[in-house]
DNA sequence: CATCGATGTTGAG
DNA sequence: TCAACCTCGATGG
């Protein structure tokens, strides 16, 4: 479920509570043992996300690979307030951060409960240290005063140093960990190379890193182009601008943990979308609904087995 | 309480 | 192209 945004904040938790501190691993659902004996007690170095991996270094260069895939989450639990927020600067130059809702850490008791998959939310404080496992726990995370806990993973695996350079290898670049213009280069040359559909190539983690079906079908219209455009027919500008955008899109949902892709003019609005938040979007889950542009009504297709949505009359 | 569907990816056929 | 993975909130009876 997550797409790229949400496993960046996921990283920046690990980053503050776990990295530099010596943790207890262990598979309490036992589908994960073998791994879990190999990082036991070693001391978490280094958290990373590019896309939607999410890679923690331990000592002795051993990495733990995990993705969530479509509804795996992380279940954070103990002393994980903090004085920093997991927001910075906001990106709209606004101060959007002040309505920072209690889904964020921030200030958040000792003994909270965090979970963190597409969406977060907090949930009621612990009276037992460590908790016990709820359900089917891949890996526990343990350290003296917080603890994480994965579930429902499509990947979770130990590597060792080539392995994760070999995973990152073949992903496309990601705006969070290389805003540079050889990144924008290179998605640009890959996409005017193919003849795939822009649809498919948006979601293609080989092309570009992160993008998940939500912003997919935003970025396609905040663009006004057509999803079903061969790569290599849409206009070079258009392609520099979709990475641009993507640029743009993702630093927002890092910042505020939400998939914000219409424009906020003022704190209102912000607030609005996000007590709407599930018709926040210009085209997402619209099917059948006039277009918040010229009322068009969208369409959904079936495109690799994913529901793609567009407007018809603003995107050709 | 049963069923459905989801912001993903892999691998079988 | 499609099922499997294996979780959980939303939906309907």
């Amino acid at each position: 479920m997550p797409e790229g945004h949400s496993v960046h904040r996921i990283a920046r938790q690990f980053a503050l509570h776990f990295v530099g501190k010596r943790v207890e691993t262990s598979s309490p659902q036992g589908r994960f043992v073998s791994g879990a004996q190999q990082l036991d007690g070693l001391t978490m170095t280094d958290s990373r996300a590019v896309g939607k991996n999410l890679f923690l270094e331990f000592d002795h260069r051993l990495w733990l690979r995990v993705h969530l895939g479509i509804y795996g989450a992380w279940d954070f639990a103990g002393d994980i307030s903090t004085d920093a927020p997991l927001a910075s600067a906001d990106e709209r130059g606004n101060d959007l951060a002040n309505f920072e809702d209690s889904l964020h850490s921030i200030g958040a008791p000792r003994r909270s409960r965090l979970r963190m998959s597409e969406k977060e939310t907090v949930q009621p404080e612990l009276d037992t240290w460590p908790p016990e496992p709820v359900g089917q726990v891949r890996v526990r995370l343990l350290t003296e005063d917080t603890v994480a806990d994965l579930r429902g993973p499509t990947a979770c695996e130990v590597l060792l140093p080539e392995q994760v350079d070999a995973v990152v290898g073949k992903l496309g670049p990601d705006p969070m960990g290389d805003d540079s213009q050889e990144a924008e280069d290179r998605f640009t040359a890959t996409v005017l190379k193919k003849p795939t559909p822009i649809g498919l190539l948006l979601m293609d983690q080989s092309v570009v890193s992160g993008i998940g079906n939500v912003y997919r079908a935003e970025l396609l219209y905040r663009a006004r182009l057509d999803p079903h455009t061969p790569g290599k027919r849409v206009p070079e500008e258009t392609v520099r601008s979709l990475w641009r955008d993507w640029v743009h899109l993702l630093h927002i949902g890092v910042e505020t943990g939400h998939m914000l892709t219409m424009d906020y003019p003022t704190d209102e609005d912000y607030r609005n979308a996000l007590a709407n938040s599930d018709d926040r979007h210009w085209v997402y889950q619209r099917a059948g609904l006039p277009c918040r542009t010229c009322g068009t009504h969208i369409l959904m297709d079936m495109a690799a087995g994913r529901k793609l949505y567009w407007c018809p009359n603003c995107q050709r």
